[in-house]
DNA sequence: CGCCCCCTTGATGAGATTCAACTCCAGTGG
DNA sequence: CCACTGGAGTTGAATCTCATCAAGGGGGCG
């Protein structure tokens, strides 16, 4: 059950699943799901803060908008994911659908007198907390120090992960976002992200078919291209520059 | 109390004193002080997650190492802030002193304990979790979006109304770090770094005296610079493109 | 005082953005 | 059924910002 908690693994996976699957989701199993189409609103950034969700079915985007209309997307959401919980008074991102959504909404109260009064739920939520951390960190690498094809490397290896993870057998990824999704995702240009599709393709490392399916023919160059392959991997630890460890 | 709740402006302050500044302070006050030199390693990537900081008194760095040497620094921390608690097993970077260093170190059990413990101070650990959830964003928005010029603002900004904060009463910012820090924070290099921070001096923007003294001489330019003074700001809404609300 | 490291400044080049044209596809209505 | 339309994606050429390579200052500490 805890496989997730060896050194690096569990880090990137947005999936709140990897430990206690059930308690979270259980806490919204009766409530009514509630549906949006494409392109619709589930929430604006600034707005108060009252609901948490849960996703049964459809993807989303979380974004923000800049004073000269600038969008920079922080990240995708999907079936089984949760929503809501890194937040203080207000939302400090707008969630939109990508695709035709289905949700279930707790009121933020509930959710949080719930917590309180379970120690089971507490670590869960601590850990799904804790993993967003993860992946916000883990995008920070990304913008700071990889390249235009690194960074749609690892955006698709990531999605290729989630898609076998989800049960998926032949290494193909439906993309559900747009160009424009993935560009603001990684701190590129759509011309940028096509381009780089399209010399990934020519270099025979993936191929695809419509806007939105994407198969991977060649997933360990795929891993290497991503730039981060041996990223402090088994037990690799960084050089200590000029320092010792505190004796504690 | 609640002044930080409006609609943005706490977001980026890292201070977890913003709301009920003693109860977290509280666990740690009669935990012996540990010293640190600076360049000595407080814990390293990787290492299992056995401990929560304090941080009396000093400045220190958090940051990746990655694969070809490449360092990310996430993070700065100072005197007040609390260290450790986005973890899940073990830490995801490493924090190292920049300055002399004074430390509490609670044991996580024991942090744990503490919390399921206290319907008073999980809010407060919550909230805690939630800035740095925030600023880990802003960072993003920085990276994504953000050129040379607005990412030097935008960090010469957050440490000025840091200081102001702490109470100080010129316009005067002391940056601990080297231009190597910044830079490894910022996604730039030393020499572009050092570049702006020339022409900001030369634009009449700012004075530095010394390599880690900096006086802000037009904070409103300084702001506007920096790119996101009228995001969101006051009420602003982001035009919504081609959704509505979901009615509720 | 002198050395070393940090920082600054300059010249050049690579990679991404920008601007622009064109293709492809889905949906619509005649 | 097919032409029309508009959004999404691709491709090309010019531009620009920042990284890289290289050399020279300056401050702090022995």
């Amino acid at each position: 059950m805890f496989v997730e908690s060896a050194i690096n693994p569990g880090r990137a996976v947005p999936s709140p699943f990897a430990v206690q699957p059930d308690s979270l989701h259980a806490l919204f199993s009766k409530l009514p799901a509630e549906n949006l189409s494409a392109g619709k609103i589930l929430f604006l950034e600034g707005d108060a803060a009252t609901s948490v969700f849960e996703v049964l079915e459809g993807s989303l985007r979380i974004f923000r908008i800049l004073g000269d209309g600038r969008r920079v997307i922080t990240g995708f959401l999907n079936a089984g994911d949760i929503l809501g919980l890194s937040f203080r008074s207000h939302y400090i991102y707008t969630a939109e659908a990508i695709t035709p959504v289905t949700v279930r909404r707790l009121s933020r109260k509930v959710f949080e007198a719930e917590v309180a009064n379970s120690a089971e739920l507490r670590p869960v939520v601590f850990n799904q907390m804790s993993d967003e951390m993860a992946a916000a960190q883990d995008q920070m690498v990304l913008l700071s120090t990889k390249n235009a094809e690194e960074r749609l490397c690892s955006f698709l290896l990531k999605e290729l992960q989630r898609a076998l993870k989800a049960g998926a057998v032949q290494p193909l990824v439906h993309l559900a976002m747009t160009r424009l999704d993935i560009a603001d995702y990684l701190g590129l240009t759509i011309e940028t992200v096509s381009r780089t599709m399209t010399k990934l393709s020519s270099k025979g490392v993936i191929s695809t078919s419509g806007r939105h399916s994407v198969k991977v023919l060649k997933r360990g160059l795929l891993a290497q291209l991503a730039g981060d392959g041996d990223e402090c991997e088994d037990g690799w630890r960084p050089a200590v520059a000029h320092g010792e460890r505190l004796r504690h």
